[in-house]
DNA sequence: TTGATATATCGAAGCGCTTCTATAAATTTC
DNA sequence: GAAATTTATAGAAGCGCTTCGATATATCAA
């Protein structure tokens, strides 16, 4: 390129500090034999000459990318509410602590083989990858085809490394407190129940409901498995939870965008919140603290998720190599603890 | 790595093809003299095999890394509403006809030389930089030091390629439709004025106004020059606004955010909307089509202002090997148009 | 004391490409 | 129709690094 000076060398800093270029690599690498009086010589030449080490020869060399991908769903990406963006950003943290960079890729929700395949995959430029949310069974199978390390983040995939949230515990914790507010007619807000998480949280929802007096007899539990869990489906379902024969008190909603949506609507049919009606969310989203009511909510430690996934994730790739035992097999499911964050709508 | 099928190499394709290693690269980029008939077989073979060329090899050999860098402030990509992540999203998505990679790196607002160098700059690690917003000058400069071709988004300096928009004349469009629906006192809400967006969308205010009856006498012109324009600002410049003493029947804010914020006080006030107050924002992000009542707003084609930076990057970097000329010489500062979106606020 | 092992350094091969140079045939120019 | 130019292909150098022996010395166990 004409406009970059020339970059310093490996050979320049080994003919500075009198070395060869095995131990100024070893120096830089951390590996092998070097004494400690050469390698600060070698460390000295290194900052004199504002040494740094080129990317692509040392992939080339070593046949490592030190780029990890991140996946996920274009629509999960562009949503208003930047959940996965801050696992992203979490990540991509992270990957400044261990060398790596992250290169993102977004899929199209009906994602096909072949045709959608991210160019990071297609051209193996990646070591690792992490998948972010539920994806296209395709593309997980293509993943896992290609041999790739990868770690899931809420999600699941048999037994795949994965970091999941606490979903059904934090469900349990929330609808409790709603019980302990006095709440007996207590509903569940969802959408598409084939995502684990919610699912899960309906699990706890009902977990909870179980001992509950009355028992939950499932006339309550609210969710349209067709729709994604926007706010657009959070004000429709208000329509059926606000209307219906048995209007109940409080609504857990699987997460905030649906509670958002249902204090939309119910703010319309003036029902006053938390008076008349209970809601809380799920997922701790930047726009629950500017909501009014302010929302009671779930938080998920986002950028912790992100930084976590990458971590693992480094730590896989270090261990492939050495060990020849197959890595899906080793317990790296993790499941991040959550926090019941309450404010007014609850 | 141990997981991976071992690669093809060009070097397969050429003895299948029956040809040599550099008539096999030239076909691969295009360059240089091949027959059809020669092209056509070596194309076959590639297709055959499924080469796809290593990027690490090709980038140690051409000395072009083909990953563009894409630098925001941390405090811009963790937005609540994401501006500047569609922007990204934009560039990523035209990345990927262009052949290039995009590393995001994020930086801190109070930038500082050596210590907060993202990593892609320090190891040089892309042929060209995008950066978006505004951040710090010392970055700004370390960039330009370095020699890297770079593009600015949403922000200027000095005379270097920038994608912006078309605040002022957006801006005028917006106060003469409120003009033109009757109102006279028209208000203007903004903040960090130190932004050229912020400071082009007031410009533009300013200059409907003098013609307006009574014209502007900067007594409606409420700005928080030390606040970023978020919901908590237009918040709380919303209490000064309503309380004042001349209260204006319509505000024009410098974007959305501040409007929503100003909205919410107006809200708790009693104060209908549009019927009191007209409300304007600027940008149309996600939250504003789902607000109480719905915005009326400027709309900023985001991804498309990625795309276009993307693209106008890589013409720059096509060009600068060819001519010497400084790219920064020539005409490239595109403005892109916006479209008033008119909704319920006003 | 003597192998064996750990420590230290170096040279060279080679990772998969691009690109320069060489060579030759085909085509154009006047 | 000889010289210049364009088209076509191959060979080889080399991009900047890692890593595998080779070699040599120092340390250890018996």
């Amino acid at each position: 390129m004409s406009h970059s000076k020339k970059r310093v060398t490996i050979k320049e800093v080994a003919a500075d500090a009198n070395a060869s270029l095995s131990t100024v690599s070893m120096v830089v690498n951390g590996k092998g034999y070097v004494s400690d009086s050469k390698r600060k010589i070698v460390l000295n030449s290194i900052r004199k000459l504002g040494y740094v080490p080129s990317a692509s020869a040392r992939s080339l060399a070593s046949n490592r990318t030190n780029n990890i991908g991140f996946i996920l769903r274009e629509s999960h990406f562009t949503l208003s509410e930047p959940f996965y963006t801050r696992i992203f950003l979490g990540a991509e943290f992270e990957s400044k602590n261990q060398n790596y960079y992250v290169l993102l890729a977004t899929v199209p929700d009906d994602y096909k083989r072949g045709t959608d395949t991210p160019r990071l995959l297609k051209e193996r430029n990646v070591d690792g990858i992490i998948i972010a949310g539920k994806v296209n069974i395709n593309l997980l199978r293509e993943v896992e085809d290609s041999g790739i390390p990868f770690v899931l983040v809420d999600y699941q995939y048999k037994s795949y490394p994965s970091i999941t949230i606490d979903n059904r515990n934090a469900a349990i914790e929330a609808v409790r407190y709603l019980i302990g507010k006095g709440h007996t007619d207590v509903a569940f807000l969802g959408a598409d129940i084939s995502h684990p998480s919610i699912s899960e949280r309906l699990e706890g929802y009902q977990l909870a409901m179980m001992h509950a007096d009355p028992p939950e007899t499932g006339e309550l539990v609210f969710i349209d498995e067709h729709q994604s869990p926007t706010l657009q489906t959070g004000y429709e379902l208000g329509v059926k939870i606000l209307n219906g024969a048995k209007r109940p008190t409080a609504v857990f909603c699987a997460n905030d965008a649906l509670a958002l949506g249902l204090i939309k609507y119910a703010r319309e049919k003036k029902i006053r919140i938390p008076e008349d009606l209970a809601v809380v969310g799920f997922d701790d989203v930047e726009g629950g603290k500017f909501s009014t009511p302010q929302l009671t909510t779930v938080r998920v430690f986002k950028e912790q998720i992100g930084e976590l996934a990458l971590k693992l994730l480094a730590e896989l790739l270090d261990d492939v190599p050495k060990s020849n035992t197959r890595y899906e097999r080793s317990n790296h499911m993790l499941t991040v603890p959550t926090e019941l964050i309450v404010r007014e709508s609850a």
